[in-house]
DNA sequence: CTGTTAGCGCATTCAA
DNA sequence: TTGAATGCGCTAACAG
């Protein structure tokens, strides 16, 4: 494997010289870097990641931590998008293991101290969250995936965060119903307290109220609350029909529980059923639902974890902004 | 940050016993593991991965190749496996951009030269893969996951894999509708050349052949091709009732396409259709599947990986299975 | 069993 | 602008 001096050897200058020639090229010489670049690419030399990291006490790597076995907020198209969008930045993702909260701040510290990470993207942080009261203790760069339901101050400078506008998505997916003709529209939600689940719940609310379809007081009877599996969503959607006859449409909080009241009504009923996330499941079932900007939370992800690893190194404020919201996107269908 | 010097001057010892308490515990003197343990903890110390990685000229990590966009054979419970049973082996798991076969060999290249990687696994492999060749080659410990299909010689040595043994699967699948009382079970599968489409189909034909509830010529006019998207599998399940009306269960090859079956047929048809890897859409829809066995195909791939790694440094030769092939499970509904 | 010496590959001082 | 020395933190040899 061919180091620094043997392509300082082979193109007669020195080491430092083919350093510069990566890390500051603007200081080289054009005909020198002619003769660098020749011996670069004749013999194949790539810098030695370690020693770099060793010597620069940067990494370059984001770490994200994935639940092993069943749900983590991270989903699986986030993290292809993540993946591109870190490496146009020359940045790499690294996965690692989180059963538990607590847990995951041992891994914090082994992999902060290990020198393997520069920035973590959490994801599913709620009020005075344990690890990130770590991280800002210990001056370590991060970005929450999702808003800090509950924290005292949701632009508190120190917590940076990208999130999904559910309530502006709800509300979008109500009007849509409202203009296709849709008059009586229920709602599926999570049982509180449930951040996530309040705030998609709002926007159900608030479109229903201000186009006079029914008041404030009345939402609460027009709902029900559900674990988030299929077989809760059955039960509570013929719940809600029971107490509702007159709906003609029903909008859910996640796909999990539009795929559970679809599944509990006959094949031909013409209520409409809306969902979360549009998952295969919402395409097979055919019902709508609302789908996340990826490619957008990703890009913004990478770009706070860039400004957050700047300034958890050299103080510098990010002048950027550090709390973005994003709305998904109404797919009808 | 504590370093190694830190711990051994609180310790009252050489840096180098503090090496030896973490890399060969077994020559450190129970009294002297005693001191290190105390000052390790005091001192919150951690080694410094960058430096024992350029030291040790090995990364203790593992690559992955993610396609940024659609479908990636590495599936989301896989990749949480994968994580989790590396973590209990030391190993860490590195996720890098593949968009095309060729660009993924130039990742080999950076990532194997700035000493980021010790083995990759790769999916979706097939006949005189450019990667694989590159791989050998150049003498890069890898694991496939799936089998390299068209490859001249499966049980070649310098080529490992781990599989899920589809065939095996649709023939169990198929046993279990048999023996619950079908006798007409069509089948629904991807279009040729498909290695793992036509073992899976291989699985089916033997199983109904052996029970004899079919000569082995009638086997082509009781299946469909189709894409693998749903409305393809719709279309192709009406046209294989069409033909044979009489069928009371249909296999086919993936969720996918059970799905579109599925919800080709009136709500309250008692056709039975089955899928394969028993994803959201079979549990939602209600239909058996086969489920992936996930946790033993993450535990094959990291001790493989861990056996090709030390091939490669070493060069001596594995001992234990080099290529794996795991079975599903039914899962009756 | 423990301590000393040396160097992994690189980038940042300085001096030329 | 380029070259020579130094050390990031660790571990493999060796010597004690």
């Amino acid at each position: 494997m061919a180091s620094i001096k043997d392509v300082a050897k082979d193109a007669g200058v020195s080491p430092q010289t083919v350093s510069n020639y990566f890390n500051r090229p603007s200081i080289v010489t054009a005909s020198t870097r002619l003769k660098v670049e020749e011996s670069v690419s004749r013999l194949g030399y790539t810098p030695n990641a370690s020693a770099r990291r060793l010597r620069t006490q940067r990494s370059n790597t984001i770490a994200i931590g994935i639940a092993p076995s069943g749900y983590s907020q991270i989903y699986d198209p986030l993290l292809h998008a993540l993946v591109s969008e870190a490496d146009a930045h020359g940045l790499r993702i690294m996965l690692y293991k989180t059963d538990s909260k607590s847990e995951e701040i041992q891994q914090f510290a082994s992999l902060v101290a290990g020198g393997d990470v520069d920035c973590f993207i959490l994801a599913d942080t709620d009020h005075q969250d344990p690890r990130v009261s770590w991280l800002i203790k210990h001056h370590q760069a991060f970005v929450l995936f999702g808003r800090p339901w509950g924290h005292t101050n949701l632009h508190d400078q120190e917590v940076a965060w990208v999130d999904v506008d559910g309530k502006q998505g709800m509300a979008d997916m109500t009007r849509h119903l409202i203009v296709t003709g849709h008059r009586r529209i229920g709602f599926l939600g999570w049982p509180d307290p449930s951040g996530t689940g309040s705030d998609r719940r709002a926007g159900w609310e608030e479109a229903l109220v201000t186009a006079k379809l029914c008041s404030q007081e009345e939402t609460a009877s027009l709902r029900e609350e559900s674990e988030d599996n299929i077989r809760a969503g059955q039960i509570a959607c013929t719940r809600l029909l029971r107490r509702h006859p007159d709906l003609d449409a029903i909008i859910c909080v996640s796909d999990t529980l539009a795929t559970g009241a679809r599944t509990s009504l006959p094949h031909d009923h013409t209520l409409v059923i809306t969902g979360f996330d549009n998952t295969s499941s919402a395409e097979s079932l055919g019902f709508p639902s609302l789908e996340q900007p990826t490619r957008n939370i990703a890009r913004e992800l990478v770009r706070i974890a860039i400004e957050r690893i700047k300034y958890a190194e050299d103080g510098l404020a990010p002048e950027d902004k550090q709390h973005v919201l994003l709305a998904p996107t109404v797919i009808a269908r």
